[in-house]
DNA sequence: TTGAAAGCGCTACCAG
DNA sequence: CTGGTAGCGCTTTCAA
């Protein structure tokens, strides 16, 4: 059910006649030609300052001052229709609450990626992963996509995208994906660098906290495999513990403590960790002597603790870095996909561990 | 300097002539039609299930089995140019870094809008700002824009806004704009609840800590104000603490705490908050003993940390209302703006105060 | 130096 | 029941 502006005239004369715009309507470029006189090739011309017809000065400013009158402005669909390309970047929106370092990381990509001139789009698809939502963002004909690995895209997703006109689309996660250049931000050197901590602290009964958000999963599985594999070289064990971000949760895990045994904790974040260290000390269980935590993020808040959290720094590709990648990429489609491993991981050891 | 795709006819050809696609372009609706034997109209149809008319059955099989195979997808810029409005509900993006509460309440917008079937889109405008940015959010039509305060867009800019199309224009900030509905967080109601918290506990020299970054200074201003009002009433002192968002910069206002002789702290957010009682604790200065500490948030964090953060929760709307105000808008654009309060405040007290 | 006109992909009228 | 076709707003080639 779409409503037409009202158009009264039933009248049958010639399609031809420029219609007269009613006052209410938004002015196009068409009006702009009528009040200064002249063309609408001439009002295109001038307004996009292009350089390879001469316009009159006299001219120019008409049509300049005609525009400002009419308050017109340009219609941005329209003109990518015509042009057959957009400079739309599409980042498809987390379908979930995320860290603050991953909205302070988009937060850069986007201005990076306006200085180049690239209009930044982030998308919400609700509810629809992968392949589905491929489809939506393809409506949209973006001439790039960066997509975090939350979405779950798919090979399929990506060759849809491609058909659809991406030039480049480029994932950021755990895993590559056939057909996108992917950004491999290897979770698992987070878990392994935290793991060997321990380990090298004598730790031997390692606990992960995993996160119950459904959108962490496959970060928090990622981290827990790189667990595995540095417990496994020495024997350690290694225990999951689910956890909600909640107190009364995190009460619930420390009750059953002593039965567990844990003697090393890597929490899914900086979070996490003050969360259960934060109840850990509510029983009287010492940090680090009786159980040492480590979490991830190096946020600032983590400091301010006593004992002071100690924790995995990621270092992630500057944004920068990332935009002259999609800029590369679209200008030159053809270059084979790349896997590039963009994730620095540092320990930073305080006090907790 | 605009690339078209590779057309290399350059015969004087009659124009009408249906162009056989070359391989390598996106399909078209008329790739489904010929594809599918029938015309563009019935390709049309069948896709958007009308109603208004009958397609036999095998023929919708056929086109919805050749649009398949193309790997065909609807181009939502032409559909919308098409249709004179798009769904789109435009957001801008935040010009910083902003906290994690925002970042929840604009995630759970994005879904309740999805649900009133609305595409949601948040757009950044890297450094322009108000007005400015308002002509840049104008070229993508959007039916509705749900803007920040943070923006600081001006009656002109609503203007823009509505003359190119934008059927709802709804700010979310402390202070209304001329044209636009504005749902009102009154943060001056947040500063005043949090000083009169202090007031009651017998403090009188109060000190209000202001963020440095630019884009929370409306927010942080208007938040001061109200802890000015309240301590007017009673002849208490107010002192500005400027605070950039690091260990150093809390530990030199902690450096010379006594001196300024304040007894009760406001902080901008539960962040500086905590900060700050770091870093007076550092030092040796009791909380609240001392020095009372209230924030702003009510983050999990703030009860975690020794004493317990007394905190100034907010009650932000409710995403789902505010969808249904946008969409009411829009489908009613007729009705005159309105200026709803919709930022309920609670203290929380704990043991900072 | 300017204007006429084609056409980007799509939908909705109106005829057959 | 289906097809022809006009036209949304814009840019750009070609002709004047």
């Amino acid at each position: 059910m779409r409503h037409i502006p009202e158009e009264p005239e039933a009248q049958g004369a010639p399609p031809r006649v420029p219609r007269q715009r009613s006052t209410g309507a938004v002015p196009t470029s068409a009006d702009v030609a009528r009040r200064a006189g002249v063309s609408r090739a001439t009002v295109s011309y001038v307004l996009n300052n292009a350089t390879a017809v001469r316009i009159s000065e006299p001219t120019r400013r008409r049509v300049r001052e005609a525009a400002r009158e009419l308050g017109y402005v340009p219609h941005a669909a329209a003109r990518s229709l015509r042009a057959g390309q957009s400079r739309m970047v599409l980042m498809p929106a987390p379908g979930a609450p995320v860290g603050a370092l991953y909205h302070r990381f988009f937060h850069d990509l986007q201005w990076a990626l306006s200085r180049l001139d690239y209009t930044v789009v982030q998308y919400g698809s609700a509810g629809l992963t992968g392949d589905e939502a491929a489809l939506a963002w393809a409506e949209l004909r973006p001439v790039a996509v960066v997509a975090p690995g939350i979405h779950e895209l798919g090979p399929a997703g990506v060759a849809v995208l491609k058909r659809s006109g991406a030039r480049a689309v480029i994932t950021v996660g755990p895993c590559p994906v056939e057909g996108a250049h992917a950004l491999l931000t290897d979770h698992g050197e987070v878990g392994r660098c935290a793991a060997e901590h321990l380990l090298a602290r004598g730790r031997r009964r390692l606990g992960v906290v995993m996160p119950e958000q459904p959108a962490l999963a496959v970060y928090a599985r990622a981290r827990l495999a790189g667990v595995r594999a540095a417990a496994a070289r020495v024997g350690a064990e290694v225990t999951e513990l689910p956890l909600a971000y909640e107190e009364t949760a995190a009460a619930r895990l420390a009750a059953d403590w002593p039965e567990r045994g844990v003697d090393g904790v890597f929490a899914y974040s900086d979070e996490y960790a003050m969360l259960l260290m934060a109840a850990l000390q509510d029983r009287g269980i010492r940090v680090p002597a009786d159980t040492a935590v480590v979490g991830v993020d190096d946020l600032m808040l983590g400091r301010l603790l006593r004992p002071r959290l100690t924790t995995v720094r990621m270092d992630l590709p500057s944004a920068q870095e990332l935009a002259e990648l999609v800029d590369r990429t679209v200008r030159h489609p053809g270059t084979s996909p790349t896997v590039r491993d963009l994730l620095g991981v540092t320990l930073v050891a305080r006090e907790s561990s």
